[in-house]
DNA sequence: CAAGGCTCCTGATAGC
DNA sequence: TGCTATCAGGAGCCTT
């Protein structure tokens, strides 16, 4: 599933293969791709062609390339299988091609590896798509304007995290996948980062100290950036992201699908919890349930 | 208004 | 063999 780290990937293979190119041709091949394109299908593709891509721009598990010369961008959120693709203009169709973009490189082009390829947004579950928003001042596309900073991004404000923990009545890991307090968290690092941190999933978000949330913060960020620099493997293939899943990093994680397996820190066999119509995956030893208050 | 739950979607897999 | 149930889960939207 594609968290921060993955779409981080994403977007620097954008960066390399996609920015600087003008679009020629958008084809919709699935309308709920682009479903939160409210003007439609048709109407997406007609104002995507024409316009040059500037550098694209990431926020939590957000993504957009802005339009050179308006103040739009094209949004993208891969959802559960999203994947954006830089293929060439042979390679055949995937089964679950949802949208093509053709540009009209004009040789030379400024990457000669560049010629001959499209992009392609891939998507089996369609969770994720593609649309086009107006820009705020800050240039962020503006249906994410209520979207937290990202744990990585160096204006993320670690104290006023704090303090809206400790205002909340939730639990931490409800609190971690709220993307208005914090973005680009999903299931999956949520679970590393709580693992890591000693803390089970239930614990009220006002029982936190700042020390633990610092702790907290920490963990997020260090499994964050293990995952991104495992990922960035993948660079040299045109394709831009792995492959839809964690990428090489779900042979490193501590915590999540890893039921019956004993903890890597004590031995005891690891749970598995319903929660949220998901899962959660903790040790019963090193993340006690907190106490149940009245 | 805050918090929690429902729903969208398809394919792999388990169980009978 | 073939059917059904379950699971994967981000985030908009709805209910309480």
């Amino acid at each position: 599933m594609p968290e921060l780290p993955e779409v981080e990937v994403v977007r620097r293979g954008l960066e390399r293969w996609v920015a600087h190119r003008t679009v020629a041709d958008v084809e919709v091949l699935h309308p709920r791709a682009v479903r939160r394109h409210t003007a439609g299908p048709d109407d997406f593709a007609h104002r995507l062609t024409g316009h040059r891509i500037g550098t694209p721009s990431r926020r939590g598990k957000y993504l957009w390339l802005p339009l050179e010369d308006t103040d739009q961008s094209v949004l993208a959120h891969l959802g559960m299988s999203g994947q954006l693709l830089v293929q060439p203009y042979s390679a055949p169709d995937e089964k679950h091609l949802r949208v093509r973009v053709r540009f009209a490189d004009i040789p030379p082009a400024p990457d000669p590896a560049a010629e001959g390829t499209e992009l392609r947004f891939v998507d089996q579950r369609t969770f994720g798509g593609l649309s086009l928003h107006d820009n705020t001042p800050d240039g962020l596309p503006d249906v994410i304007a209520h979207i937290a900073r990202d744990p990585l991004d160096p204006l993320f404000d670690d104290d006023a995290f704090h303090q809206a923990l400790r205002r909340k009545r939730t639990t931490v890991k409800r609190a971690l996948l709220d993307q208005s307090l914090i973005s680009g968290v999903g299931n999956i690092y949520a679970d590393e980062a709580l693992w890591r941190t000693r803390l089970h999933y239930e614990r009220p978000t006002a029982t936190l100290t700042r020390p633990v949330t610092t702790a907290l913060l920490g963990h997020v960020r260090d499994v964050m950036t293990a995952a991104l620099a495992v990922g960035g493997t993948s660079f040299d293939s045109l394709y831009v992201n792995i492959n839809g899943e964690s990428g090489y990093f779900d042979r490193s994680l501590d915590a999540y699908g890893r039921e019956g397996l004993p903890c890597k820190r004590c031995g005891t066999p690891m749970r598995r919890r319903p929660w949220m119509n998901r899962s959660s995956y903790f040790c019963p030893k090193c993340q006690r349930a907190p106490r149940v208050s009245s």
